[in-house]
DNA sequence: TTTTTTATTGCAAAAAGTTGAAATGATTTG
DNA sequence: CAAATCATTTCAACTTTTTGCAATAAAAAA
């Protein structure tokens, strides 16, 4: 799982239903170049599909997001920025956590395996069946702490 | 922490250079009115201001939210129906995390003192005060794992 | 391979959330 | 207690995200 290509996608959509269309595939091939930990706003793609002569429009970017969020292929973060970022959802030993400044938005990545744990367990005592599940630490950081006009 | 009254509110605002306004008194008292787990949106929180005769504008709710979302008062929740929600910001052991359905946005509330043990922990590693931490689960429920039409 | 079915796209409009700036009001200073 | 200071409110404009609908195109059926 987590490294797609147009086969694996395509009989992943298929068997919910849906449909492999260009747009997905393409979109999904973006995340899957980003370098470990980088993660995109729907403008950032947008923008970037432009670049690439590759028109999108905005509600599809965003439909297709969320749709891939709702499969478990991307996550959805919420990183106190104004907009959501999304990256694509790595399987152990990848999977990461974060840990954000409330004050100016830094943002650390943690790893640690018990929560992945807490989550299996978590989903399989309810009978759910686990898609992704994210520790968000919302803390100040050392540098917002020492600020002498607190923010 | 967290059963506030109007001058607790006040030495908690004004210890950050912030201030104490009725608006802020007044949205702050609805969610410690509120039952257990219960959590509103911007919109709740603006109608039933409207119906209590209290006219706050949206603006002022929205930056209220965000800063007692920022101050460890409230939690914001993404919980998948398409705008934030809010919460109580409750301390151990009332504090709780969420087990959400992304077919249909079922939600479970569920308990584990593990991971605040891990947020204190992994916040303090790096010099961050801990405000909130919270584990997000995002699963398919067994409703809509049984569902004929996967949608 | 052609036809039929039905999910998806893109546009435009709406909903959700954020932000600049003038007026207001809480707090501090004198 | 009055004046000065500066955070907060509100309005309006703007950004971000969602949604209805007609046209399009992927998948299934014939």
């Amino acid at each position: 799982m987590s490294i797609y290509n147009s086969a694996s996608l395509k009989a992943e959509l298929n068997g919910h239903g849906w449909r492999l269309t260009p747009q997905r595939e393409t979109i999904l091939q973006i995340f899957q170049d980003l370098p470990q930990g980088e993660h995109l706003s729907a403008e950032d793609l947008h923008q970037r599909l432009e670049h690439d002569g590759e028109g999108i429009s905005l509600s599809t970017i965003y439909r297709t997001l969320k749709l891939m969020a709702r499969m478990g292929i991307l996550r959805e973060l919420e990183l106190g920025e104004g907009h959501k970022h999304y990256e694509i959802n790595q399987p152990y030993p990848h999977h990461h956590h974060h840990l954000i400044c409330t004050r100016c938005n830094m943002t650390i990545e943690f790893k640690n395996d018990s929560i992945l744990k807490i989550g299996t367990k978590t989903a399989q005592k309810e009978g759910y069946q686990l898609l992704d599940c994210q520790l968000t630490i919302h803390a100040i950081c050392p540098r917002c702490q020492r600020a002498l006009v607190p923010a």
